[in-house]
Parts: C-alpha cells; sequence; structure tokens
DNA sequence: GTCTATAGGGGGATAGAC
DNA sequence: GTCTATCCCCCTATAGAC
C-alpha cells in the first residue's frame, strides 16, 4: 500500500501496475493479487487510508491545539514534504486528474477526501478570520476552495517550473491572508 | 489534431491512443500513423499549435487594447470555457500532471508553455496594479503562478465536485484582487 | 492516403502447483 | 502466501497491398 500510494502520486492510477510494485518488492505479480484481488479495491484501500488518516491528525491534540497560522503552516508541510519527496503530487489532484476514467468506487473516493481536506481547511480559515490573524473577503468555503486547487496545481507546476515555483505560491498565499488591510 | 487536443484535456497523454482518434473519425489505426508517425510527435505538434494559438490571440489588437480587468476576465473565460466543454482540464495543467511519463520533447513544450501563459498573466497583474485596478502584495510573477496553479487545480477539482466549485473560485480571485484597501 | 494484417510489448487477472 | 504459466485485451508501430 505505500508503495501503490508512492506510485499514485508520481505516476497517477493508470501510470502504475502490479508489475511496479511486484518488481519493488521482489514478489510476483500475482502475489499481490492475493491480497488486493483488484486494481480498484487496492486504491480504494490506500486512499481509505489516507483520509483515515488525515483525520487522526486533525483529531489529534497536536495539531488541534495549534494557533490558525501555525495549522495552515502544517497543512502547507503536507504538499511542502510531497513536493520534496521527489516531486510527488498531492494524491486528491492525482485522482481528480483521472477522475474521468477511474471505476465508480474510486471517484466516490476521491470526492470524499477533496471535501475532507476542503471541510478542514475552511474551518482554520474561519477560525484564523475571527481571531483577527487572516484577512480574506467572502465565504471562508471559497477561499479554502482556492488555495487548495492551487496547491493541488502548484505541485503539478512545479514539476516543469521547478520546486522554487512552488515555494513562492505558498509564501504568496500567506502574503494574501496575512496582510494588514 | 482537434481530437488529440480534446482528449489530451480529457483522458490526458496515457489515457487516450491512436484507436480512439481512428474512430472518432471513421479511420483505421494506421491512417493516422502515416500523417503523425508517432505518439509523441501527434502531441508535439498539438501543443505547438495550442502555443502559437494563445501567442496570436494575445498580440491581437482585440486582446492587446482590453483594459486589465477585461483581460483578466478573458483569460478566465478560456478555463470556464473548457471547464463547460465536458468537463475538460487545462492542456498544461495535464501535461504537467503526467510529466514524470513524458517523453522528453513534450517535457520542453510543456514547459515552455506554462511559462508563456504566466509571463503573459504576470504583465496583466502588474499593469493592472500599476493601474490601480488591481490590489495584491508580493511579487506579480508570484501572484500569477498562485492564479494559474489555481485554475489549472481548480478545473480537476471541478471533476469531483462539479463546474459551481470552479466558478467560486474564479470569483474569489477577483475579489481578491479587486478588494479594496 | 487509407486499407488489412501483424508484430511486439504491457496491462489486469486467474488457475493450479508448491 | 507465493510461485509459474497462461489468457485476453489494448497499446504503439510497421509492412505491404490497393
Amino acid at each position: 500500500m505505500d508503495l501503490a500510494e508512492s506510485f499514485l502520486q508520481d505516476k497517477g492510477f493508470n501510470g502504475f501496475s502490479y508489475a511496479h510494485i511486484a518488481a519493488e518488492l521482489g514478489v510476483r505479480n500475482a502475489a499481490i493479487h492475493y491480497h488486493f484481488p483488484s486494481k480498484e479495491e487496492l486504491v480504494c484501500a490506500v486512499i481509505q487510508r489516507y483520509r483515515d488518516r488525515f483525520q487522526l491528525w486533525i483529531n489529534n491534540s497536536r495539531v488541534k491545539n495549534l494557533s490558525p497560522l501555525e495549522k495552515l503552516d502544517w497543512f502547507f508541510s503536507i504538499y511542502t514534504d510531497a513536493r520534496a519527496d521527489n516531486g510527488k503530487v498531492c494524491l486528491a489532484g492525482s485522482l481528480e486528474t483521472e477522475f474521468n476514467s477511474l471505476p465508480g468506487s474510486l471517484r466516490e473516493q476521491t470526492e470524499a477526501l477533496t471535501h475532507e481536506l476542503l471541510a478542514w481547511l475552511q474551518a482554520t480559515l474561519q477560525e484564523g478570520r475571527e481571531a483577527g490573524v487572516f484577512q480574506f473577503n467572502g465565504d471562508p468555503a471559497d477561499k479554502a476552495a482556492l488555495i487548495l486547487s492551487s496547491l493541488q496545481g502548484g505541485l503539478q507546476m512545479a514539476r516543469a517550473l521547478g520546486t522554487d515555483k512552488f515555494h513562492t505560491v505558498v509564501e504568496q498565499h500567506k502574503q494574501d491572508l496575512l496582510a494588514s488591510a
């Protein structure tokens, strides 16, 4: 599952195969089919684990007790780390790109994951604005969608333009949010 | 080439085949190989045409003479139209997602296209800020990267969450830029 | 320029031995 | 639980007839 998750973020759903995983593990193709009969089930389990992990993180007191700005930095660091790890891409972004060729169960998982990421980011933005540390106009839900879409797109853009481009995007978001009126 | 471009935006480089194009045209696989010997050459020509078209547009007086805000709206409309056309995705974003599995010549084309989009957007943002219609902090290049990444990511996110989500992102960008200090 | 036919590879998946 | 062997499909690409 670790390898499947890594390949998903690196090559996308249609870009990796049982053979890739088997080669890394030093086993045969069929051995993986024993644990995950179909590719759909394998990836479904990977996304579910990813979702569970995120819920664990945000409900953990270590994150829960952070200030809004620290929470945002923590969230950004997920993407920065992914980028640093061989130019990987957000799992949600990778799946959305291939959404039109995904089996039904994976579409649902992708939707659910994206909703969960957005919901947390929206709540954090709202909390920060009410606390007076974030400044922005409009609905926190819309600002959350803007930031998440930019993080996903930014990781992809960084593949063509280099890691620096992603860091400037993250910094620009912070400037936008922290700018005093 | 029209079909190839459409498929690229719909299914990505690894998601479409000669067979798909041939079926739509009512011809055989081999007929396409006659005009474009390899898939790499076909897609290279598609991206080149896309780049040329964009340069034509931005150098046309119809766009050149628009106000900064109108230019921005025009640029956004490219993405809105793509989204409206069966949930297509930005060509640059589609290619960046599969960047790691792209032939060399296509990587270069993808880089060049992204640079050109960014350069125009940066210039437009700068022009608008100097004219006093756009407000934002920091380098226009960074703000341009933020907006472009968000447009690319937003189109992908809209696949999972629906077209409305993309429109709210676009509106949020305008709110951010036009907010009076 | 398009056709039929085919080569050669990779993919997901299964059967049955061990 | 993993192995070998195999099936069937789709892919890119080419050869040669028309």
